[in-house]
DNA sequence: TGTACATCAGTGAACGCGCGTTCACTGATGTAC
DNA sequence: TGTACATCAGTGAACGCGCGTTCACTGATGTAC
């Protein structure tokens, strides 16, 4: 059906066009962290990859498909990145302690991503796709699952909140906003966490 | 000294200046407003303006010195809006109230502004220059002082914890991310305040 | 094992567009005598 | 009140750049007989 995204799946070819998609997709990367949100240009990735510019419409049907893809894969490594701090064997609210972590480490090792996923990168684009949204939801899974051992029932909210205010945190921190105020943002990250926590749990047994 | 900001400040010609500035900031204001984050183009105000691109240049010194009044404009119209909204006669929990929800009335009706002052808007672009963190405390001035009368001391942490709580929701109710999860802004939103205030005034009075 | 063929990666030229900014210049307009 | 002059708004051409994307084409490479 479609040539540029399918192509022959199996086999030598098909092996390398997916070597090459990836190459394409890690250059994307690196340009997008050092060269700020909208730095996503097909001319420019191959040139970095020593091609011409029309070269990549074999690999990608347009720009937009890559950005996708992007915005896709940092989804899943996220929700990946969560999965495995909620995995070890921890009391609940050690377990949400790890995942806030692992939701800041991630989006401070990666500021670039994390702007992809929360902020609109391009004029135009829908980052709301239905198959976005899909991916996004896979890290709330992990933040509901985990507040699931602390907070009886199955009220959304609660995850929600959490996830917003760890947003607010990281979302700041990441624009420098703490670093112009000269806060320090791990102690702040801290303090919420430990807010949100007692929170959780005075709410979950009403004295 | 710079002859493209200043000019003559008095007389027929200086207030035909600040009248065309003016001009052009709402119709910057405009485009932002309909065309996404990076549709600040010095031609195409000039071109709905009825005017040629370098006739701008009159005004402003170049592109960026626009953007930075933009910013500015914004960061102070924010603070007046939460000044207004803070300056009722009312009790310390519901003047806090008042703030919030005059800070996301605020991002909700103008979202390109707010984005201008939360997300960098273009690439090499300083958001943090001493001028624009300045008028950035403004509104945290204002915040700070309504905490001031319900919890006792000087800390800054619980003035920009609930800065960064609002920041998440109104970012994330901004982007869409509530719309495509069938979430209701307005009452996460409100949740949010009390669950603050809750939290506010145990920790001012500890049983 | 060798050959013919279909497939596919990549090229270079081109299109049309928009961008910020400079420059030399024209014409109007306020101002000083 | 009238005239000369300095000031300044605005123009159009130009520069150099980058963008996404199309198109016709070349050459290599895997595959089928």
């Amino acid at each position: 059906m479609d040539e540029t995204t399918s192509g022959p799946a199996g086999g030598i070819r098909g092996r390398f066009r997916a070597q090459v998609r990836d190459e394409v997709k890690r250059t994307a990367l690196r340009q997008l962290a050092e060269g700020g949100p909208q730095a996503l240009s097909v001319n420019a990735i191959a040139k970095e990859l020593g091609v011409s510019g029309p070269a990549l419409y074999r690999y990608f049907a347009n720009r937009d498909e890559l950005l996708t893809e992007l915005v896709r894969d940092a989804y899943h490594d996220l929700a990946a990145a969560l999965r495995a701090a909620a995995g070890g064997d921890l009391a609940p609210a050690d377990r949400l302690r790890a995942v806030g972590a692992a939701y800041r480490d991630w989006a401070l090792r990666q500021p670039h991503r994390y702007r992809l996923l929360y902020t609109a990168p391009l004029p135009g684009y829908d980052t709301h796709a239905e198959q976005l949204v899909r991916a996004a939801q896979e890290s709330m899974d992990v933040v509901r699952d985990v507040l699931g051992d602390l907070v009886p029932g199955d009220d959304p909210l609660p995850g929600v909140m959490l996830w917003s205010r760890l947003h607010g945190l990281v979302d700041l921190e990441i624009e420098g906003n703490f670093a112009s105020m000269r806060l320090d943002p791990a102690l702040l990250f801290r303090r919420e966490l430990d807010a949100s926590l007692r929170e959780l749990t005075d709410a979950a047994r009403p004295a």
